[in-house]
RNA sequence: GCCCAGAUGGCGGAAUUGGUAGACGCAACAGACUCAAAAUCUGUCGUUCGCAAGGAUGUGCAGGUUCGAUUCCUGUUCUGGGCACCA
């Protein structure tokens, strides 16, 4: 009887599944057993064999676990929202919800082949409603959370708000606070939510009309199109994960994660510990303050130098470095931060004319600006040591800043010396410290001084956790008045609006922003009518206050607000206004109507500008939104030193949100109009929109700034959904919760995580972020999503190449298409194989192009072309096959490995193979698998030529696990040599079943009574593959099965005792062989709920060992002796030994060195 | 640039606390069976000297510790991975 593997596996397969031999339940009787895979994003281009490795570690370790008696939970599920989803509906149009489908379906298809023990029931999709309703669900808990800095835990932000209102904060009292606005109140909140709301720089690119992720930019320019890509502020969506960074750093103590993972872990959040300081600025009113880990260099300060993007940079440049500066700017403003970080090499910087006092001393420090500053790390500003830091050190050096030497000889003039072990030199009151201890020194001072303090820093910022996308989840949070106000929990979920178009909404938001009905709430339909924050309903905002709204010049009131001058910001002040701008475009000056007319009808530089048109709070006279270009008239209402007061702060209040501001008088526009228009045009072309300022238009804000209420446009990032997946298995199906507490009481943490080293940073943290935000909140019982975490290795494509002849400038109307063998190749580029020699191939070929005259000229190229590695037996080129690949190859010729020609039969006869010998070699090189490079393997081609269990068996023989490594298709056969080679223990091929049930008696069947050479080999794999599996060593654990088989073979041994031990050992790796050959066994119940036998050592116990023994620790021989030998008898024996005599040449050993059960040595 | 991991035959890899380097498999070679092929079985298989017995050498490179080092230490070279809008 044969080993018919499809067979056996389509029936072992349609049983398990009709059985549900993989259900699980959630039962808390039996002890539990976690094992999860990071679930896949479902890629329109299916599995290649490097997916599965780890799923069939995780499937592997799970079975194995489930044979110890465990309830195991193995689920398996979908991360179906994305980017490249929706990048390919904008190419095809084709709508996410689709393709996201039908991949899952070939997902899962592909997955069922390979044999996995997954509990389908317990599917889950992120972009599935009833799960992301949860995801929605949590993000509130989040946004309805702050971190309490005394219990370092989170806690609700009810809890904030009523310490405020009843005892105050640092910034005001409790009365202050009863005093804000509603707004206010909301602003102060939104500092502390876990899930907050602010502005952030995101890379937008002007062309595409669009927000770019990091790797949608290379080189300053989006990678589709390569238009130009720069930095622009935005209000988004973050995650504080900061305030959990020292929870983050504390958990991985105690977490099995992997050195590196860890490594990577603490990396990111990178502590910090140091102090921020202040430097008085010669001769104005304002202080850098900068960040230091060393304070104890201070006196070493040659320089300060802020970021490019640091606020001061404007305000302190001398006027004579302004031009400089601004040169600088618009040089740094177009590269990204990974950009500046990766060349560090490169010095840039400007000074800024500006001088700061060294505290101490009060040396004057020049200011410097420079990209190797970074603005969102510290405070943005450092202070510079050149002969401690080497960048200091070569920034000094590269624009001739004097160097203060503070370390003596530890400095030598050619680089800095970063050491704590020196001696302080030229340091005032530090004078003849040691560093090490100078440091509290120093800081003792400076707090001492006032002039700043201790500080822990953290290079880890807050999560960027919105997307200006369409395939993600939507937020639940409306806008109104400015304020966010999250959906109340019984709207929903909010689902994801279905659009037509998957292109960017205005002003760079998101797809979403396009559906206006969808963006305007409409109050009557929602269910949360008083859309006031869930959490806060106990504010007593007062937002009746008193103000003067009007913010035009003519009726503008004295009381000020915000430090901003006026602002509008409620309903109410919101239709004042909007009153006010339409009266006043009824009632213009006469110099407005000038103006508005050139405005209007010169429609300057195709940009349209408004009059009298509400932004942000103010109705400028005249704006151009497009480019955020305010134009004021100063009219007769602008000469009181108020109202000058007032003009300055909206001009800051507009300039934050990106505006720039120019103001003509009146004088002006009456008597030289021209002039006007041409500063105008001149402003337009300055710059454009995006490139302008830090501050810029909020569309959210000024969108929900009117009184209506407008949805949240932007969509959360991918790893929403997978923060908290692992539990949402555990009770996939419950509408009440995201997961029932006792239910997840009862599975608690994931036992193992498997998947890849790409997400050691981002949803690793993420996912443990969450986690212990939901332990704070009592909503799970345990801090820690996973227990130990195992990364398997890439799998990396094996390229072939075969090597087109070119012949350049062949006098052939059609050049004959030519591939060189790859030995020949080799030869040919190292010079050993000369041209003559292509060219008597040619002329074999095709005698006939002897005729061209100037044929010894030519000159020839080889170029390598990838070649799909299916087509390919191991290195061997099936020519056939590649004929038939592509049109283009049909008539292609090889000149093989031994030199001879193999033409298609159409070149008539004699070209053909001419031996045996005569062989095409392929070039072989490893990179990374992908369609383009002709190198995936499809396992479900593999499956269906060798079967799922020869599949898995082998994807673990490739190697360990966390390895990486390439994919050879070539060694399946050995592994599928193994399986039928046991397949043989049980049946002879011929004369079938070994063993059958119709057999009298078990010993008859197979030969007789079980040796002690039977059971040591059963118990020396039981243990091996118990050790081996436990350890995640499956390459190991398979070579184990494969002696096991080997020396079952060689004993003949046939006995159903020692086999189906074998077989539940087995099971994990190979299920169906294993299912197939237990039921031919004739047992009862399944292989898959065996009991996985137990090792017993006493098979194992032997008495005597072949010792090996070493002269001076280089093996000489071996010497059979008592395992347990005294030391004198040791030395007898090999004394005695005549290998060992003959190297002693009748000399005293000086020693002997025995350790019992290892080995002998004896030196001379 | 910074951080991390790794380097062992023709190839993938094994050697679990320092103790017989190369398990297991692939490929290759030789042989058996066969008209032949496939399948299967047997043997050889790091390099090198030698008819052999047996030696020398050998885990990226250079050192060190040790009776003994793939394993520990120092330095060095190379390769792979990571460095926040990625599946």
């Amino acid at each position: 009887m044969e080993y018919d593997f499809r067979k056996i596996e389509q029936d072992w397969q349609k049983q398990w599944k009709e059985r549900k031999a993989y259900k699980v339940s959630n039962d808390p009787a039996k002890p539990k057993y976690y094992v999860l895979d990071m679930f896949p994003y479902p890629s329109g281009a299916g599995l290649h064999v490097g997916h599965p490795l780890g799923y069939i570690a995780s499937d592997i370790y799970s079975r194995y676990k489930r044979l110890k008696g465990f309830n195991v939970l193995h689920p398996m599920g979908f991360d179906s929202f994305g980017l490249p989803a929706e990048q390919y509906a904008l190419e095809t149009g084709q709508h996410p919800a689709e393709t996201t489908k039908i991949n899952i379906a070939t997902f899962k298809a592909q997955l069922d082949k390979i044999g996995f023990s997954y509990d389908w029931d317990r599917e889950v999709w992120t972009s599935d409603p009833a799960y992301y309703k949860w995801t929605q669900w949590l993000f509130l808990q989040l946004f309805n959370s702050y971190f309490c800095n005394t219990q370092k835990k989170a806690r609700p932000i009810s809890d904030l708000v009523n310490k405020y209102a009843s005892k105050g904060a640092k910034d005001f009292t409790a009365e202050q606070w009863n005093a804000f606005s509603k707004k206010e109140q909301e602003e102060i909140l939104m500092k502390r939510r876990l899930a907050f709301s602010s502005f952030g720089e995101v890379n937008w690119c002007e062309a595409l009309g669009t927000v770019l992720a990091n790797d949608e930019v290379v080189n300053g320019v989006s990678e589709r199109g390569g238009h130009p890509v720069v930095k622009k502020k935005m209000r988004q969506w973050y995650l504080r994960i900061t305030s959990y960074a020292d929870r983050l750093l504390e958990g991985l103590e105690i977490l099995d994660f992997s050195d590196s993972m860890k490594e990577m872990q603490k990396n990111w959040i990178g502590r910090s510990e140091g102090a921020e300081m202040k430097f008085k600025v010669h001769g104005s009113e304002f202080d850098v303050e900068v960040y230091t880990t060393r304070p104890d260099t201070i006196f070493g300060v040659d320089f300060l130098v802020l970021a490019p993007e640091h606020e001061l940079v404007s305000k302190i440049t001398s006027i004579e470095q302004k031009q400089a500066i601004d040169e600088y700017l618009s040089y740094v403003k177009s590269r990204s931060d990974r950009e500046r970080m990766a060349e560090v090499k490169q010095i840039s910087g400007c000074f800024t004319g500006a001088y700061a006092l060294n505290p101490f001393d009060g040396k004057q420090i020049p200011i410097w600006i420079a990209e190797y500053v970074l603005a969102g790390y510290g405070t943005g500003a450092i202070m510079a040591v050149p002969c401690g830091d080497q960048r200091d050190f070569l920034f000094a050096k590269h624009f001739n800043i004097p160097i203060t030497n503070i370390i003596g000889s530890y400095y030598n003039g050619e680089e800095a010396n970063p050491t704590k072990d020196a001696i302080l030199e030229n340091s005032g009151f530090l004078n003849g410290l040691l560093m090490k201890d100078a440091i509290a020194v120093a800081n003792n001072k400076i707090e001492e001084l006032g002039i700043g303090k201790r500080k822990v820093n953290y290079r880890m910022r807050d999560a960027g956790f919105s997307r200006q996308r369409y395939w993600g989840e939507p937020f639940p949070i409306v806008w109104k008045d400015g304020i966010a106000i999250p959906l109340d929990e019984k709207d929903l979920p909010l689902e994801l609006p279905h659009v037509d178009k998957y292109g960017p909404g205005p002003d760079g938001e998101g797809p979403l922003a396009n559906l206006t009905d969808w963006v305007n709430v409409d109050l009557s339909a929602s269910t949360n009518q008083d859309l006031s924050p869930s959490s806060s309903q106990d504010l007593t905002a007062n937002s009746n206050q008193d103000l003067t709204l009007n913010p035009s010049p003519k009726e503008r009131g004295t009381e000020q607000h915000s430090g901003y001058g006026y602002v509008t910001s409620t309903a109410e002040e919101w239709k004042h206004t909007i009153e006010f701008a339409k009266q006043n475009r009824k009632d213009p000056t006469a110099e407005e109507e000038m103006m508005w007319q050139e405005l209007r009808n010169r429609n300057i530089d195709g940009y349209k500008f408004r009059r009298q048109h509400p932004v942000e709070g103010y109705i400028p006279d005249f704006v151009c939104l497009e480019k955020k270009l305010i134009i004021e008239i100063d009219g007769a209402y602008h000469t009181e030193e108020e109202q000058k007061i007032f003009d300055s702060a909206r001009e800051k209040w507009l300039n934050e949100y990106g505006y720039t501001m120019i103001r003509f008088s009146n004088t002006e526009i009456k008597n030289s109009l021209p002039n006007v228009l041409k500063k105008i045009t001149e402003e337009l072309s300055k710059d454009t929109d995006a490139e302008k300022g830090t501050g810029s238009h909020s569309p959210l804000l000024w969108k929900g700034a009117g009184g209506e209420v407008k949805r949240e446009t932007s969509t959360m990032p991918g790893y929403a959904g997978s923060s908290w997946y692992f539990l949402r298995y555990m009770d996939p199906h419950n509408d009440k919760t995201f997961c029932d507490r006792k239910v997840s009481d009862y599975w608690n943490q994931v036992d193992v995580y498997i998947g890849g080293t790409e997400h050691a940073v981002g949803h690793l943290l993420y996912s443990r972020m969450w986690t212990k935000v939901m332990y704070d909140l009592g909503l799970i019982g345990f801090d820690e999503p996973f227990k130990k975490l195992v990364n398997q290795g890439m799998i990396q494509g094996s390229s072939r190449f075969v090597y087109r002849v070119v012949v350049l400038h062949i006098g052939s109307d059609e050049p004959e298409i030519i591939f060189l063998s790859h030995n020949l190749y080799i030869k040919w580029q190292n010079k050993e194989l000369d041209n003559q020699f292509l060219l008597s191939k040619i002329i074999e070929l095709d005698p006939h192009i002897v005729s061209s005259e100037n044929f010894e000229q030519e000159e020839f190229m080889i170029n390598p072309i990838h070649v799909d590695v299916n087509i390919v037996d191991g290195v061997e080129l099936n020519i056939d096959a590649f004929r038939n690949w592509k049109p283009e190859y049909k008539e292609a010729v090889f000149i093989c490995e031994d030199g001879t020609l193999n033409a298609p039969l159409s070149f008539g006869e004699g070209l053909g193979v001419r031996s045996n010998d005569a062989k095409y070699i392929c070039g072989v090189e490893t990179e990374k698998m992908s369609k383009s490079k002709y190198n995936t393997v499809n396992p479900d081609d593999l499956v269906l030529k060798y079967g799922a269990d020869t599949f898995r068996m082998y994807e673990m023989f490739l190697g360990p696990v966390e390895a990486s490594k390439p994919w050879d298709t070539k060694g399946i056969e050995g592994v599928h040599r193994f399986l039928r080679k046991l397949w043989r223990l049980f049946n002879d091929e011929i004369k079938g079943p070994v063993w059958t049930s119709s057999a009298p008696s078990p010993l008859e069947r197979a030969g007789g009574e079980v040796t002690d050479a039977e059971l040591k080999v059963l118990h020396r794999t039981i243990k091996r593959i118990e050790e081996d599996t436990e350890r995640f060593s499956f390459n190991t654990a398979v070579s184990t099965f494969m002696i096991c088989v080997n020396e079952l073979a060689d004993i003949k041994c046939h006995k159903k005792e020692i086999l189906q031990n074998v077989l539940i050992l087995l099971t994990p790796y190979a299920p169906h062989i294993a299912a197939e050959l237990w039921h031919q066994l004739g047992n009862e119940g399944s292989v898959l709920d065996a009991m996985f036998p137990a090792f017993d050592a006493k098979y194992l116990v032997e008495t005597s060992k072949e010792y090996p023994v070493s002269i001076n620790g280089k093996l000489r021989t071996n010497l059979v002796m008592e395992l347990n030998a005294s030391q004198e008898e040791a030395e007898k024996l090999v004394l005695a030994n005549e290998v060992v005599q003959k190297w002693l040449e009748g000399k005293q050993p000086k020693k002997i060195i025995y350790v019992k059960g290892k080995m002998l040595n004896v030196v001379i």
